[in-house]
DNA sequence: CGATGGGCTGAACATGTGTTTAGAGTGCTA
DNA sequence: TAGCACTCTAAACACATGTTCAGCCCATCG
């Protein structure tokens, strides 16, 4: 497709369809597959829409390369660190990186939201590997016990993700103009204290809602 | 503006501007504002494109109309109950009327995800009362209290509204095939758990966290 | 040198879509 | 009945945008 001789985007990658795919990954993750038309991307990137497509042959085989790159980053970078369970672990890697980490997590965000055909990667890279560590953390004694580990991952990778993804309205919520270190920095102490003690000052709600879904299960009469 | 004899939505509500209103609005939820065109708006609505834009000027427009009818009529409704604070409270509303109420919240969801105008008014209502009723629950002893209430407001919004945000891929790594009630009850448990006990076996975690946090103190710290 | 081929471009094309326009149908009023 | 106001529509328009086309520039090769 393109000349061969770039070899690894680890290195000096000025080849015009690295920068396309760069461009794009950036125009995706801020505005949006749809929102965002090729001529914007080529204008990042320097180039003309037209080579947009000579390169990758139609928009949506760019995005399918931006998804197998970022996929691939992301994973590569995982491997060095513990992957995301918590906020707390995403926020530090976002705040370790403010620049190339946090777009493509925002991209992958992004791509969560709009349901991409790579959503499904993400989410189970994600889900499976929280799961993972949460099995080892309760196999250790770190974590408490969960009724339902998967589903639990579930909600991790949900907390971590949405921080990022719901950021713009509810940021200016906190007071903030716009999303960035001080609003994880923000958020990161009360998510700590809910994932050490949680919120409920005892366990009698907790105690209510499992005899009510016990109650449900032996007279399975509720509608659907 | 449309004939002003219809009086309250409350009434049969078959006049064209509400069956076009409410076609908008079950398609700005499930699809969003962007790809949502106005032929399909009308098409579910049973007119043509035109009288869209007879009556309510523009696309713009339109959403803005379905903002306020969305907005005035989650309010009207949450007074009638206790305001969201936690995925149970969200959950209960929504199993209770898989309906209406289901459609208009995921039409605030995308609203806040889309960065609406509407957006920061809908979070500010949900935000607002949410943190009314968190401090309500810690002055009366049944919540915990917390080193910083606004925040765990937006924490409590943050994942009550992104269940259903990004519930399609999340939705299948759990197994289903579409969000439901069922996905709901399957997070509900430990959402609960996570919120009675929280996670973590004991508070090192946290407390380390507050070490460093209070180590980098040393320079312009602000508190609310 | 001339030819070949790939990277690259401006312009044109095709389509989707928000909006405008001209007018038809209908009921109400004088 | 004529006139008017209102609802509603089909068709046309305007524009954005993904994509194609014809060709330029330039390096490499014979």
């Amino acid at each position: 497709m393109c000349s061969a001789h770039l070899g690894d985007e680890a290195a000096a990658d000025l080849t015009a369809t690295a920068k396309i795919r760069n461009a794009a990954i950036t125009h995706f993750a801020r505005d949006g597959f749809q929102k965002t038309n090729l001529r914007a991307i080529a204008a990042t990137a320097g180039v003309s829409a037209a080579l947009v497509i000579h390169h990758f042959g139609s928009k949506e085989q760019l995005r399918s390369a931006c998804d197998d790159h970022v996929l691939r980053v992301l994973v590569r970078r995982a491997h060095g660190v513990a992957a995301p369970v918590t906020i707390q672990d995403v926020s530090r890697e976002y705040l370790s990186d403010p620049e190339e980490y946090g777009r493509h997590v925002r991209y992958m965000a992004r791509a969560i939201e709009e349901d991409t055909p790579a959503a499904a990667t993400f989410v189970n890279t994600l889900v499976d590997e929280s799961e993972q560590i949460l099995r080892a953390g309760i196999a250790d004694g770190s974590l408490r016990p969960s009724s339902d580990v998967r589903a639990l991952a579930v909600l991790s990778v949900l907390i971590s993700l949405s921080t990022l993804t719901m950021a713009p309205p509810l940021t200016r919520a906190l007071g903030y103009e716009q999303a960035g270190p001080d609003v994880l920095r923000r958020l990161g102490p009360p998510t700590l204290e809910l994932f050490t003690h949680g919120m409920y000052a005892d366990d009698t709600t907790l105690k209510a809602a499992q005899a009510a879904w016990e109650a449900s299960q032996n007279s399975p009469k509720r509608d659907e």
